[in-house]
DNA sequence: AAGTTGTTTTTTATGGATAAAGTTCATGCT
DNA sequence: AGCATGAACTTTATCCATAAAAAACAACTT
């Protein structure tokens, strides 16, 4: 049966508005509440249902006011609102980055089903999805073969990853100043430096920032392939750091500062300059990859 | 129900082998057998009972000989020896490249299924692993945008092609002169050579020379990103021009021409000359892509 | 006419079943 | 021991069923 984990995060939300009061007097209309949420009609009626069931919200002559407060045990639990893939997604990439699991090894379908606990469908539409990450290949009629989360895979990643952000770097500098992009960029290093105050508490908030960073950079010359390959990225990174932990605060210190230098060196426009920064931010990024392949891998 | 498809097809390779008097005398064993048709014993062991069955082997004391000469309707139509997961492919793609299909549409599972007479799931799968490819984006809970091949695409994906050509070729011509690589280099040269002699009768063969060209290229220095993008290339054009066939002899003559170009330079190793050859040869295979694609807009 | 809510229809997400194909185990033969 | 064949077992490819979610339709209200 399909999963109602659609349902529960909307139904979270909604509990969440009321608390927060984001909803107070008459709650707006169906319609409304449906564009806010993001989610289907259907949905946020079945939501609305639930809490007027609940007595989270009153109805009285077709008109809905928030109800009694909301308590701590009227949400769902967090493990609901995940939908099946998403499951496997997670438990995929634990298996693949804890687990000893060896290159060459051989992946079965059914015996992940088993592991997982899902249909044998589930897996492999994760893996054939999967698989444009350059770590898995199908085998028809067979199989797949787990290539390796190795140093090779990361060397091969990073050539690409140099190659295109120099691409977009210079043409990020090239645009006209009164490119919107530039604001971005300038509120962008605002708040690296306001990170950087506030390091020692607020270090895993790099990540979002990273990721922020390299978008706005893609930007200014949007190529989907280049995109789509930014996500590959940012996926192996969400993942593999999860996991990571090790010297967390101070190599996101050291990244915010690499950072800061390349955005002054596109703020100078100086194509030199640039590709200076860039290079260096990435070869750390990169080492900083390869040193915890290695470390993981005794 | 599976579609019992790889039997078929290793039926027919092996009734073609007795019929080519590959298979004399003794047959071999079933082990053998399997290694040269690539399909495991099993499969083997069906098509060997079937042939028994027909007579086209006799069976004698466990040992196996050709029986009575194979006929053309022995054969399993070329229909029966695709499997689903194939006929997807060609019939979508049908869909996508030959229909009025515009950009924006939105593509429907249900839909495609009945149409092309599978189900869902099998349409599912397909479209996951088509979506690398930058022209569908899925969207959760709701279905599948089809972004269109439009010029955007085309601009998009030789803008790529153009870098990953030049890191490779660059690559390529820095080998020792003792690669091997030098020599199938030089033995495809012959090969173009050779088809532009009979570039009338066989202008069709270019396009297997094309692509053995580009991932010769790539051979020196492999990265598994830029091979995968590759595959995008081929399968584009692989569909594309199976139904656009205009003006393909003269087309194929001037990429030969060009390839031979490209050759020579790689040969001189010489940086300039190698990007200017090479920026050449990509820029006449885009201009094609777009004309062909701006002429089946009409 | 535009926005509400109620209802019905369609489509997606997910589990389950099963024949075909692959793999492993068992037995026998040089 | 090493290779053949036979048989049993496991896994993949494929279809089908169904609850959840989305979309379309309908009726009502202001």
């Amino acid at each position: 049966m399909r999963t109602d984990t659609v349902y529960k995060k909307a139904f979270n939300r909604t509990a969440a508005m009321l608390r927060d009061g984001q909803l107070t007097g008459e709650l707006p209309s169906e319609n409304e509440l449906r564009r806010r949420i993001g989610v289907s009609r259907t949905t946020v009626r079945k939501v609305l249902g639930e809490l007027a069931q609940r007595e989270l919200v009153a109805e009285r002559g077709g008109v809905r006011t928030a109800g009694r407060a909301v308590e701590d045990s009227d949400y769902y639990p967090d493990a609901e609102t995940t939908s099946r893939a998403n499951h496997v997604e997670q438990q995929f990439m634990e298996w693949m980055l804890r687990g000893d699991t060896r290159p060459g090894t051989s992946i079965n379908e059914l015996e992940l089903a088993r592991q997982f606990g899902v249909a044998t469908n589930g897996i492999r539409e994760f893996l054939i999805r999967f698989s444009r990450f350059g770590l898995l290949e199908k085998r028809p009629n067979t199989g797949w073969l787990f290539k390796g989360f190795t140093e090779d895979f990361a060397l091969e990643l990073f050539e690409i990853r140099v190659m295109f952000e120099l691409r977009s770097a210079h043409l990020f500098s090239r645009q006209p100043d009164t490119s919107p992009l530039w604001d971005k960029l300038a509120a962008l290093k605002v708040a690296h430096i306001e990170l950087l105050k506030r390091i020692e508490s607020r270090y895993q908030d790099f990540s979002g920032l990273d990721n922020r960073f390299h978008r706005l950079i893609n930007e200014a010359s949007p190529n989907r392939f280049i995109d789509d390959f930014y996500d590959i990225i940012s996926f192996i990174f969400h993942y593999h750091y999860q996991w990571n932990k090790h010297d967390e605060q101070q190599r996101n210190q050291a990244a915010i500062l690499e950072h800061l230098a390349y955005i002054d060196a596109l703020e100078s426009r100086d194509p030199d300059r640039i590709e200076l920064a860039c290079r260096a931010h990435l070869a750390s990024a990169r080492s900083t990859l390869m040193r915890s392949l290695i470390g993981s891998d005794e």
